[in-house]
DNA sequence: TAAAATCAAGAATACGTATACAATGAATTT
DNA sequence: AAATTCATTGTATACGTATTCTTGATTTTA
């Protein structure tokens, strides 16, 4: 391996205008330039970053907190990175699922990030509540920069992007209401998940203000899965009261409801209205079922938060320190008026 | 931030005992020991990773070029970055993907690997044949350890982990075959994908050897995604052959060819048997059909790389220096004779 | 008991880079 | 033509660490 001073040598200049034009070619006189880019090539050199970043105290290394689950977080990653590269950063992922990742947060440790000052900010998606927080609160005092995606929280100042899950809640009560109906049901995801809450207290407020709050008989408990959300619904399905219109913290949980309808001989849009979440064309084109839903500006988030966080690191404005995404309604065919008023 | 002089100092001692110390505490004398775990805990003091690189050549960091795609790649990723945690070393995924990873492989650079010494080793996940190679190749040359993962290269003495998709293509005509079927059709993935191919390979040297070759009209074009072979398959289906047996690259394929057989009122298996690729309970649990697959060592292809490119790196004898992990066949109600026989 | 061997810890140095400072020469102004 | 400015390049140094070399102290051996 060659370094700054193999170059100069072989190019017959001093280091520090290897340095020069490494930094920007601007510095240094067309003719240094080339005698040194033609001594680069020759020698096939490449900047050594350690030696860079432990000079100039920057990585152009960020990490990403983030579960590795499925398509959603590797959605997210691709357009972090992509984002980041434009800009010549790099990603790390910091798994916050691994076995290792629970015991660190809780040490007070903040993950590895604090691993030297080789990570110059992050990006923080969180999962559930319990360990979040904490890590939250580690990065505040981490002096580093970082942004908080896809998580509402109300202290101010915090550099966020978030999805309006809390309105999609009130839109998707807003359509019900519109149709007529006028008897409800929730289908939980994880209760962890604050994408799930707010959804449910965006659907919970919108109906309250009509006058029909949602009580706890209408809340079915589930956690994403079709699978699951069909057996529980099965298993209670008798305990179940009257119903129109049912909203679902998520495409597979809406067809596992439906599912578990269609059994016990009920038909929708005939019997009943379905909103399901997180547009998932595959899954309700191989049913063969028109599911309306919404669709989240995945990428979006992605791409907002990491430019948000390339601001904070070359110390730009960052225009509002908090975004908010909007979510778009995808209108489908499982959605009609209530059947009490078909039939008037 | 302190540093090992600031910790020296306040320790009492010299800032070689200070490293002595951090890197293996037997190097010094137990007073000192406390004495430096006490300075450290009161400036809360870390190592800095980036002299530490520089000093050493050994930045614990890998790179897993791969591109950020569903929940297959991320069950690697993750299974990999928990490997790589037990010895200390972190990850960076490389995207395969990105607008500039294109670029960056054909210009011989090999990506941003590169980048100085910050990179010991990396894990290659290829997806199509055209960069990829060029990729490898360049791999060879970089002059650091690598492992190539699911992808089945000829070429010996590069350490790589496969899964063995052609013994599972075998696998799947055997089971055909001695059920008494005679008339198969095949249904593709995307081509350029190895899996897909050596899948392929599997079936038809099966099928060849036992007297009944595979032609061209019995394999049918596909992409992995259930909407496109479904319309695809609908597409043709006048001028398919007579078959009583299917087998997909993976899953959805599978259900989206069911879907179609289904609206020309074939029975599955009454009149065909059909067999899927990557075991997806949730789908098939959801559509309510007992599609018998294979299960792929999703996991285990990742902590047996990444234990490889460890063993690597701290220059351990590698075992084989090529392994292969079979699949599991997931025996369900989607097989049965061929019609003709049952008849009889 | 003296000499040799072992050991712990301090001093000094190098890894590759970026940059403050000094020096040189050219270009501009008076 | 002399004085001043400015652009360009070279020299020297520091970032934080690991490690070699050296030194001084302790233990072992004859």
């Amino acid at each position: 391996m060659s370094n700054q001073r193999d170059v100069a040598k072989l190019a017959g200049v001093s280091s520090a205008s290897v340095s020069r034009f490494l930094t920007n070619p601007n510095l240094v006189t067309p003719k240094v330039a080339v005698a040194v880019e033609r001594a680069i090539a020759t020698l096939n050199y490449r900047l050594d970053h350690s030696a860079q970043t432990l000079k100039t105290g920057k990585s152009f290394h960020v990490g990403l907190l983030s579960p590795a689950l499925g398509s959603y977080h590797s959605n997210i990653f691709q357009a972090v990175e992509n984002q980041l590269a434009k800009e010549g950063y790099y990603c790390t992922i910091f798994d916050t699922l691994g076995p290792d990742s629970r015991r660190a947060a809780q040490s007070r440790s903040l993950l590895p990030i604090m691993r030297g000052k080789q990570i110059d900010g992050a990006l923080f998606l969180p999962l559930n509540t319990a360990d979040d927080d904490l890590t939250i609160e580690q990065l505040r005092d981490w002096g580093h920069p970082y942004v908080i995606l896809d998580r509402n929280l109300a202290i101010p100042g915090i550099p966020q992007v978030v999805i309006d899950n809390y309105k999609a809640g009130r839109l998707a009560a807003k359509k019900f209401l519109s149709l007529g109906h006028k008897d409800f049901l929730f289908i939980w995801g994880l209760q962890d998940f604050p994408s799930s809450r707010d959804r449910f207290a965006g659907f919970r407020d919108e109906l309250r203000e009509a006058g029909l709050p949602l009580s706890f008989d209408r809340q079915l408990e589930g956690d994403f899965l079709a699978s699951h959300t069909y057996r529980f619904t099965r298993s209670i399905w008798t305990r179940l009261p009257n119903f129109t219109a049912v909203f679902a913290a998520n495409d597979p949980s809406a067809l596992g409801f439906l599912k578990a309808a269609r059994e016990e001989g009920l038909d929708c849009p005939r019997d009943f209205s379905l909103i399901g979440f997180d547009d998932d064309e595959e899954l309700s084109s191989l049913i063969g079922f028109p599911l309306a839903t919404f669709r989240q500006p995945v990428a979006e988030l992605g791409i907002r938060g990491a430019q948000m966080l390339l601001d904070l690191l070359q110390a730009r404005p960052v225009d509002p320190p908090k975004v908010t995404l909007g979510v778009e309604f995808i209108e489908r065919g499982s959605l009609a008026p209530p059947p009490a008023l078909k039939s008037s």
